[in-house]
RNA sequence: GCCCCUGUAGCUCAGUUGGAUAGAGCGACCCUCUCCUAAAGGGUAGGCCGUCGGUUCAAUUCCGGCCAGGGGCACCA
């Protein structure tokens, strides 16, 4: 029996119960079942009679009688107690619990998935640095997290899109075009541009693809430099990314959406729902109507267009495609951003609280310095990844959640023991492996199965774990929150090693082969299969030896 | 000035629909390999959950004030 399946045993009882009209209350949609603390308080309880008493008129401890008494009777279900000022403490018996390990096994890679998210569509923006450098550490986390978040909510049935932004139009692209000009003649940077070695290569990619592009004059020069920088750098950061484990459905370009004269239709459709007003020579967007500090110019009074209604005219496209949810991912150093696109949406006619979610992420630091493009700090993240391997980097970034201020601790990432959790959840599944092909040696196979024979409390415990994890998911699913899957299966490592040092899979030499052993062997494979499942969210590999 | 985030063990941090004795790893001190990976496991010590109030049967969790740290407030991109 699983958590879910005693939640719905618990909802069906209290519904016999109202049925039976031994008391008149609201019942919840579901009941929440929880690991307690302590295991003396059997092996899941639920707080339901705390909750529903008061609204039933009666005494908790008198209304988790009634429940007690319905739910004794249930199949798989050993013991019901009732606690303190009403708690619920259920004990499955052994059985009943140790189905799962081969329920698990038979699943496979799908353990987990729910449909919890089904029928949305989501489109997923995250990263979108800008193509005039390489990626650095500043956009390490989002890349991590972004296609954590994005494989999470697949996984719980989501439709997901995953979307970077280029920002490839405007004076910075002038000014990137010119520092490249400059490094090719030898000139010094220009006023705001760019330095950075990087620049150098740029220069020399240019000149391999095209060196006719050195001797022509400044003028015509600037174009095709830009042009061939552009893609240049963008071809790096797309190679960069994808050894990163990180790959984009669609990379969607702000200079086609002036090209293509989205950014003036947008302002007419949002001057059509009445929400752009002229003033001052310039168009604005009247964003204070929903919540903004103030109304946005999206047309100069020069007549060109601001960043922002190259924004609105993003947000439209993203419209209609056709995705009910836009999620874009933003560095805390943005979070002014969050008001006024929000705005865009209510403008366009969205709800705000639903078709647009905008998360905001803490900025990280190595070594407790931070870094800043000021300061002259910048780590690539293609030396990150070089330096410290992208599981480790990866998993150490998805490990806490965006609101949380992390700091990078190159010489903890590189350890091998237990103050690395990527080394040590990682060990747990190559240790799982190992314990597999030791007992394929020994004779054992998975030919017999006798879920009653799980009785140690380290199964007891691994089981309840396994069993965890699928909420666990929908839980990431909802909050969009990586680390929860990152600290279940630090959990669930620990939970394996425990059961590893007390109960052997494989037998002793001389001993025979038993249905203990097969029945284990079950488990540490439905261990297994689960610790796979949860790196793969993460993007983290799940190696069979180290 | 206004807005957002953060404040939990010596250190790095978990702890969301308010629940039983507040957790993990590291560091410190002890213990466990003739037996599937000791890259592991077990135990001890360590807390006024920043602070002051409020809501309630119950607050680390929700609300408000204050203190401390970080970030943000463009007809820039």
């Amino acid at each position: 029996m699983t958590p879910e399946q005693l939640s719905d045993a618990i909802s069906h009882a209290l519904s016999e119960a109202v049925s039976a009209g031994e008391f008149t209350v609201d019942l919840p949609d579901t009941v929440k079942v929880e690991r307690p603390k302590s295991r003396d308080h059997g092996d899941w309880a639920t707080n339901v009679a705390l909750q529903l008493a008061k609204k039933a008129g009666m005494n908790p401890r008198e209304f988790a009688q009634l429940l007690q008494g319905r739910l004794e009777g249930v199949e798989g279900i050993s013991g019901v107690e009732i606690a303190g000022p009403g708690f619920l403490n259920i004990t499955l018996d052994a059985a009943s619990a140790g189905e799962l390990a081969r329920k698990i096994v038979e699943t496979g890679a799908a353990y987990g998935t729910n449909d919890s998210l089904s029928g949305h569509v989501v489109n997923l923006e995250f990263v979108s640095a800008n193509p005039t450098g390489p990626l650095h550490i500043g956009h390490t986390r989002w890349a991590a997290l972004g296609d954590s978040i994005g494989r999470i909510l697949r996984a719980a049935g989501a439709e997901i899109t995953r979307e970077y932004y280029i920002n490839d139009a405007g004076n910075q692209m002038n000014v990137f075009a010119q520092s490249v000009y400059n490094r090719l003649h030898d000139l010094p940077v220009p006023e705001g541009g760019y330095p950075g070695e990087y620049v150098r290569q740029l220069a020399d990619a240019v000149v391999a693809e095209r060196p006719e592009v050195r001797d022509l004059d400044e003028e015509a020069a600037l174009p095709q430099i830009r042009d061939l920088a552009y893609k240049a750098q963008l071809a790096d950061i797309k190679a960069t990314l994808s050894d990163f484990g990180v790959e984009f459905d669609v990379y969607f370009s702000e200079a086609e959406l002036h090209d293509s004269g989205a950014v003036e239709a947008a302002v007419e459709r949002l001057r059509e729902q009445g929400h752009v007003d002229d003033e001052g020579g310039a168009v604005w967007l009247r964003t204070t109507d929903f919540g903004d500090d103030k109304d946005r110019v999206m047309i100069r009074a020069n007549g060109e267009p601001t960043y922002f209604a190259a924004d609105a005219a993003y947000y439209l496209s993203k419209k209609d495609r056709g995705f009910t949810e836009k999620i874009y991912l933003l560095g805390a150093d943005h979070h002014g951003y969050v008001n006024r696109l929000k705005a865009i949406a209510a403008c366009a006619g969205d709800d705000p609280k639903k078709n647009i979610e905008i998360l905001i992420g803490q900025l990280i630091s190595v070594n407790g310095a931070k870094l800043s493009k000021r300061a002259g700090n910048i780590i690539e993240l293609r030396d990150l990844i070089d330096w410290l391997g992208a599981d480790a980097l990866r998993y150490s970034l998805a490990r806490f959640p965006a609101d949380s201020p992390i700091a990078i601790d190159p010489e903890l990432l590189q350890k091998k023991t237990n103050d690395n959790p990527v080394f040590y959840v990682q060990y747990a599944h190559a240790r799982a492996c190992a314990a597999a092909r030791n007992a394929a040696e020994k004779g054992v196979d998975r030919s017999a199965f006798d879920a009653s024979l799980l009785t140690h409390e380290t199964e007891n415990e691994l089981l309840a774990l396994l069993a965890q994890y699928p909420n666990q998911i929908a839980g990431a699913a909802e909050f969009r929150e990586p680390h929860r899957v990152a600290r279940y299966l630090e959990t669930l490592a620990g939970a394996y090693h425990r059961w590893y040092g007390a109960c052997r899979v494989a037998p002793l030499a001389g001993e025979d082969v038993t249905d203990t052993n097969r029945t284990r062997l079950w488990l540490n494979d439905a261990t297994t299969q689960v610790l796979a499942n949860g790196l793969a969210l993460l993007g983290v590999t799940a190696p069979e030896r180290m």
